[in-house]
DNA sequence: ACCGCTATTCAGTGTTACTATTTAGTGGTA
DNA sequence: TACCACTAAATAGTAACACTGAATAGCGGT
């Protein structure tokens, strides 16, 4: 990842994370790859189990242990009521952050064209 | 600051900062006034101020020592090249997660619509 | 002499993502 | 057997960041 990548997913990955999994069910293997495929392309297993285990911890979602034909056993991992609310109020946070930082890079824009 | 929202700032508050001084060289008091202002309540000076010293450190501004009449001289801090260039990176770190998050929010609300 | 406002600095803390490695299970292959 | 590739999870140590709380400094008014 690059460095400012790195440091704006502080936040946002976990968020990210509970968005996955309020979709569908998924263990973190399959959140990596996916993760990947969708253009984080450098974020390795430990990062996304470092926030599994916390959220875990943190009682946000439910964990079931399944069976997998082709390696150690799965912990597939679904969001709970306390997880969902949890969500809302990321894309709370989020939200209001985003029309924030919009607001500043229209304000530039703005003033470039006409100088302020 | 909520929880969220601190974790959220790392990585966004920097470019933040860099954005306000893309539009007009300021001092630390009054960034943080305005960030006050414009939402992020309890935003404290010792935050922001970190930050200049950061960028400062980094050669992203030029500062200058300007005359107060209501207090010590202020820091007057403003954009370089080198910061405009790293707040272009900025923007398009920005601009990349921002699309994935839309994305991942957009198919929450679509599976919710149909079931998936 | 004291308070309020302006203005900056700094040591210490908690949280986070990253690095690099280890452990485990299955199947294929030389 | 021994070895590798892939799947799957865990973990100790590190760096970076925003926050807390306090200190310092200058000015004006009472």
């Amino acid at each position: 990842m690059g460095k400012q990548m790195t440091e704006m997913l502080k936040g946002t990955l976990e968020g990210m994370i509970l968005a996955i999994l309020a979709v569908r069910p998924a263990y973190g293997y399959e959140i990596t790859a996916r993760l990947r495929e969708e253009g984080f392309s450098d974020i390795v297993e430990g990062t996304v189990y470092a926030v599994l285990i916390r959220i875990e911890k943190r009682d946000l979602v439910d964990v079931e242990k399944v069976p997998s034909e082709k390696g150690p056993p799965r912990k597939v991992y679904s969001l709970n009521a306390q997880g969902g609310e949890y969500l809302e109020e990321f894309w709370g946070t989020w939200s209001f952050l985003a029309e924030r930082i919009a607001e500043l890079k229209q304000h530039i824009e703005n003033t470039q064209e006409k100088g302020e």
